[in-house]
DNA sequence: CTGAAAGCGCTAACAG
DNA sequence: CTGTTAGCGCTTTCAG
């Protein structure tokens, strides 16, 4: 096999070469250097321009000792709920131009932390993880080579670790008390994958605004869910199975809440006559769904560009962010899958 | 806070000094070279290990030209079709040891130039590119650099173009004639975005399947699609409130598959009783879906795979393939949206 | 304002 | 088997 090999690149030499300078002044205006005479930087820049000259970032990485990269590492993203995130991430990482490395782990834990201490290093100048779940493996090995890293929708705090999420009791709370407020006297709540620290915050939330208006819990009116769509439709199936069903159901992700819409309309139920549904997450679809779903919105991208920022702050030590753990405010979010039991109760739910 | 600068990083030459030999010695140990004194090795290892040491890869990447980055640009990730050919290129990049350096456009398609043209050149080895749109701007400046590249799901064949698609043609062909064997005569086609070659291929292939076996065409039962849900949903409606509703449809993917559910759901229709789905994809989501969705499955992992694999030995020179464009088979995968029209025609169609 | 020169951390001949 | 020695392409003093 004889093709030619691939073309020299073409360097700063050939640069100064051709525009008949010293190569230090090809790099001077390569970066913006300000004393350069401005006839100098003319002949330099064409002269790359015909040479179509691009700088070697390998280069320049390793004299200035950062690679103007980030490390990103994701579970999968087969969810529009880390796909917003990265969206976040995507945009402040651009706006400051860095590049992003990828890693997805694909629920293998071992996949995590191998990642983060070894290949993460060598190239990006920072880390962020989105949900992490093995984050204790490794966490302690980073902070102590000081390595920045910065953890979305992460609830532990502990010292030097940085991490961004929101008000999730807040949002568990609102919700629940905005189906009190129409008039639900029974409302179901389906969990997240209980590993996650969020899911506990939200199932207080639902907790507390029940007792805080004088409602019963009832553990039969809890489902154990693992924020994705099987789940919601088992957990909404559950419900309606039930002697006494819910009359309303809040689900912990958005995922979970189209499973419960799609157990509902399969049973004959009508949403939000019959059932009223609530997610949590606020992804793109939730307003696509007939009814468009009723939910807490998590401000998904401004997390990411958050945590995003965060790090950028930390990689160039632009002082030491004062919080290390950033609640971004839940909202809720009313569209047509909520509503007041009342009608629906006068008809068929005699009590 | 003041928190100790950066700590220097360890180098080859701390290791060196650590364990008392040269620093080539390290070098040779780090990557395996055969011929080192098994004890000289022990002892740079535990060097290694006290340090904490992890290889430079710019300097590595910079000498060796070559960084083991290669770049992936996709439109955005929030489907699972992205997710899915996006597992297969994880899956392939990390066995042959590379890093992916993700690039998102966002459907703006400057950004899509923008990023190839300029930064993954500094950066990474090669590039992948998941359904693109402005090739035509960027391909010849590319193929000119003889910057390795391969497109995936593309549909045009320039020469010195790499890419990898499936056999859409065959596909939508087979899907339509299994709902022709069942026994359907009206069936909707919901086409893909017709900015995108597969589109077509897969309306002909529900052409030529209809014609094969002696059916009409009627533009009333082509809707047109974009490959998201809502618009499945549309033309579900459409259909369904056509004077002649088919009894079967046919969805240029599987998200738009899940609409026409939803729509004949929600107006009351049973699936697959009174209407027969098929899809495009066989996303994972497929078999969550109730009933579980009939799809023409591509090999999305596959394709992801095998364009990467494609790109890999383009990068190490490993012979020329042959074929520029590589086609994967498609296969019909039969669930339970479709069945025989029959019964449910005996009882008639009232709802 | 601009050249010269010293490395950044590492690999790869080249001698032993 | 192992040490020595050139660079890889670029930034950054240090002198003019």
């Amino acid at each position: 096999m004889n093709r030619p090999r691939t073309k020299r690149k073409v360097t700063i030499k050939d640069v100064a070469r051709e525009a008949d300078v010293s190569y230090s002044t090809v790099s001077r205006v390569v970066n913006n250097y300000k004393y350069v005479n401005s006839e100098t930087r003319e002949k330099v820049v064409e002269a790359m321009e015909r040479l179509g000259y691009i700088a070697n970032q390998q280069a320049r990485s390793l004299v200035k000792g950062r690679s103007q990269v980030i490390g990103l590492l994701i579970h999968s993203f087969e969810t529009s709920y880390v796909a917003e995130i990265v969206r976040g991430i995507d945009d402040a990482i651009a706006d400051a131009q860095y590049d992003l490395l990828l890693y997805t782990t694909h629920r293998r834990a071992e996949r995590e932390t191998t990642y983060v201490s070894n290949i993460a290093h060598g190239l990006a100048d920072g880390l962020l993880v989105v949900l992490p779940r093995g984050v204790e493996t490794y966490m302690d090995s980073l902070s102590k080579q000081s390595y920045p890293f910065v953890l979305i929708d992460y609830q532990a705090t502990s010292d030097g670790v940085y991490a961004v999420g929101s008000t999730n009791w807040q949002g568990a709370y609102d919700a629940t008390t905005h189906l009190i407020k129409l008039g639900h006297r029974r409302i179901g709540f389906i969990t997240g994958d209980m590993f996650v620290g969020s899911s506990e915050d939200r199932l207080n939330g639902y907790r507390d605004a029940l007792a805080a208006n004088g409602l019963p819990y009832d553990p039969d009116l809890v489902y154990q869910g693992d924020f994705f769509k099987p789940k919601g439709f088992d957990g909404g199936r559950a419900f309606l199975d039930l002697e006494k069903p819910p009359t309303a159901v809040l689900a912990s992700n958005d995922e979970m809440a189209f499973g419960v819409m799609e157990a509902a309309l399969g049973l004959g139920y009508r949403v939000p006559e019959d059932l009223s549904i609530v997610g949590f997450d606020d992804i793109p679809q939730t307003v696509d769904s007939h009814p468009p779903l009723t939910t807490v919105r998590q401000p998904l991208q401004e997390m990411g560009s958050t945590a995003t920022k965060l790090l950028l702050d930390l990689i160039e030590e632009a002082g030491e962010p004062e919080v290390p753990y950033i609640k971004l405010p839940t909202e809720l979010i009313v569209r047509q899958s909520t509503a007041s039991p009342d009608d629906s109760m006068l008809l068929n739910h005699s009590r």
